[in-house]
DNA sequence: GATAGTTTGTGAACTAATTCACAAGCCCTC
DNA sequence: GAGGGCTTGTGAATTAGTTCACAAACTATC
């Protein structure tokens, strides 16, 4: 198949969560041109980002919700489970492991981790807090597939090193550093200074 | 000034990361090339994305340390104090308020919001709890630069609401819907669920 | 102060992503 | 079952973003 955006993926991202609010409201078809608006994009470009993987709707008629709801779940992986574990039990991990949207599509945390010793053993959002150096024995019997990163800066790289002796092969890394992971690694970064800064360059600029 | 990409201010973000961390280690030049590797990029790049604004360099040696931290400080408006308030307090929004690496960027958390009742007037992260119907008034004296919007999805509508009568530029939304803001307002949006799907994605297609 | 060795800054070339524009296909009505 | 009214799917055109490649400029050495 060919190579397809990170953009691209988003947007789908995108589509589904409206088609999801759509399918509540009890609508049954929708046109890419309605799509598009929800999502500031235009139609053409849902088309086109639909199109990359098959030809899902009616000419005349739009899309049927719950086909392509369907469609975009198979397409994003999100048929199976995924088993995340969380490392660092702050409060970026207490907010992932309590929002419900996540078990709903599919993500389960199933383990948290932390170096912290004072951490270790307690309960946290209904797991137990474990210790980094046990990440990859666990990973035999758990098959973790996703690791949160939520560590502080400066243990983040012993940390992802443990991550990635357990097999580990998708990295969701929020600590405001570079990973550096072989090729067959993916890991996407969610960085708030780095949002924060570009809303500051946004208003230092505005008008120019 | 000529319309910059998101990716670029980005990138300008990115590199400023690392030149602080350079210069705690003391070196005082870098050159394109090494920045380009820091971050995954290319030395050309980084060379375009700093000549969009000036011409920082020196042939034959590179960039001084300190004085492409201060440009890219300054470009990215990181001189002056930015107002934050934080609307939903909850985890998300303790994790921001916590984090010290916003107050020494110049991104100080002067207030936080919440509809529910239970919160309003209890101390959270060291700032009192306030009725999301006080941010009008409150940001006639408080001048509030940018809002952190971290409310379940079914309040969100209200409460951008509230923060566009507020006069409030800029926003920083956790919550997994898409904002309707006017064209004066610049809003980047944080959606943890969107991320993991592009890792589900990114798992169920490796290799084609 | 000439030469060798670097590294920047930037047009030009290239690649990727988005938008245009329209034939093809479907529904509905008469 | 023919015609009108929509909307898809997709090549072509356009726009945006990245990389190439090299002259210009600087340092260091002799």
């Amino acid at each position: 198949m060919k190579r397809i955006a990170e953009s691209t993926v988003r947007r789908l991202s995108l589509y589904l969560s409206f088609l999801e609010g759509i399918e509540r409201q009890g609508l049954t078809t929708i046109s890419s041109d309605e799509l598009a608006q929800m999502g500031g994009t235009t139609s053409a470009q849902v088309r086109k980002d639909l199109s990359l993987f098959g030809s899902f709707g009616k000419r005349g008629l739009g899309y049927s919700v719950p086909e392509l709801s369907r469609k975009l779940r198979e397409i994003l992986g999100l048929g199976k489970e995924w088993r995340v574990c969380i490392i660092g039990a702050g409060k970026i991990g207490a907010a992932l492991a309590r929002y419900r949207g996540f078990a709903e599509r599919g993500f389960q945390v199933t383990g948290v981790y932390d170096v912290d010793d004072a951490k270790i053993g307690k309960k946290w959002e209904n797991l137990n807090v474990r210790a980094i150096a046990d990440l990859e024995k666990d990973s035999a019997k758990h098959a973790y597939d996703i690791a949160v990163v939520a560590t502080p800066a400066e243990n983040t790289p012993a940390v992802v090193k443990q991550v990635l002796r357990a097999g580990i092969k998708a990295i969701l890394n929020f600590a405001p550093i570079q990973l550096a992971v072989p090729a067959d690694v993916t890991v996407r970064n969610v960085n708030m200074a780095m949002e924060l800064e570009g809303l500051s360059f946004a208003l230092s600029n505005r008008g120019d």
